[in-house]
DNA sequence: CGCGCTTTGTGAACAGTTTCACGAACCCCT
DNA sequence: AGGGGTTCGTGAAACTGTTCACAAAGCGCG
């Protein structure tokens, strides 16, 4: 019943979906093991995990896989939808704009922005791209998601905050800073290459750990 | 002189793109407090990350940047090129064909696969999209990305392992099982939003930890 | 009902990372 | 050449997260 770590946080986000998979296998009970089998980690870890935010589970049998996704959910907040503003109507953010998974997790990307003059009117996947200057007015998002070129990255987050969101994706290759109250998450692709790049350099078969994601 | 870890790997990254930056304003040393403002970390811990590979910095004075620059390069395996396989010519993997970034940082993209019968044959970016099913045969390629719906992606590791690539970076949503000597990395963002949404959701303005990023 | 089997929940040990704090090195100025 | 000011390198301490190991709970079956 602690705090929950933010390690745990993007396991729970694993185990949301493996208790999806499990339940359209027909199960009604889950044992640690088996999600752990699954997720390539120990049982140990996910009981700890689990038991952070109370005990569901039975002895002997398993944890209710309807009762605990429904209890994961609320801890992450999926039990409501999010209202995002994109920021980037380039490659990344069309891409993002196209995928539909963000809104089945209800996530609702209500409105795109773009500083360029030749792409604001342009219509992406049913939303209207709107010009860079109107972020800042704000209209009650939630999250704004960032897919500029780095340059324009710290301006944006600036013009987000100031538009009142309270979360920011950030895919701009850029350490951006924000306000304490802002949570900022930032996806680095780059970063992901060159950490890649690193391990496949390393001479010895480097004590490689498993994938930290 | 010891192990470099994981997340010092991750800072080494940003370092590396800081140092250019500052290199760019004309200077020729820095203190390991500059580039701890700019990462918004502490200076002890620039401190830590850099001597875990040599002494290179000059008491009183500061990091030479060239020559510290030149080092990371080196750990990082940048001083060389990287041939990429990229697997899922959908939005995502358009997205990042169309980035031309990576290609500045040494990761060439130089063959493009998918399994939808109607995109093959296509030209991207100047790369023609082929069927999935010559993954396997492998053209020794370094690395492979994987930019396809979920459900595809552990064939799509299988075949790409098959091929020979040492490195995966994975976008699909799901945990993949890769032999140990292949190094595996997820970007997973929808677990990004969600991470975000947790945090939204929080009631109390939890203790935010900086992006880990 | 009692025994054997399974599986949770958790304190304790362990491991890894970050921060602290301070001696040593180095520059600059007089 | 000496003193003052700066900044590195690093052991030690603090902190955070993971793994271990085992008592307790619960089922099924004879």
């Amino acid at each position: 019943m602690s705090r929950i770590s933010e390690p745990t946080v993007r396991r729970l986000s694993h185990y949301y979906r493996v208790l999806l998979e499990v339940a359209l296998e027909g199960r009604r009970m889950v044992s640690s093991q088996m999600l752990a089998d699954r997720e390539g980690i120990t049982s140990a870890q996910v009981r700890k995990d689990l038991s952070s935010f109370g005990s569901f589970g039975r002895r002997g049998l398993g944890y209710p896989i309807e009762h605990l996704r429904n209890e994961i959910r609320t801890i992450l907040g999926l039990d409501r939808r999010w209202s995002v503003a994109m920021v980037g109507a380039g490659h990344i953010g069309s891409a993002l704009l196209a995928y539909t998974g963000f809104e089945q997790q209800g996530f609702d990307i209500v409105a795109v922005f773009d500083s360029e003059p030749e792409r604001i009117g342009e219509t992406i996947d049913g939303r209207t791209v709107r010009p860079a200057s109107e972020i800042a007015a704000g209209e009650g998002w939630d999250m704004g998601v960032i897919a500029t070129p780095g340059r324009a990255a710290q301006e944006v987050a600036d013009a987000l905050v100031a538009a009142g969101v309270r979360g920011i994706l950030n895919f701009a290759p850029r350490k951006l800073k924000v306000p304490e109250w802002v949570t900022l998450r930032t996806v680095d692709m780059t970063m992901e290459f060159e950490s890649l790049s690193f391990a496949l350099t390393q001479p010895k078969p480097t004590k490689r750990r498993r994938d930290r994601t």
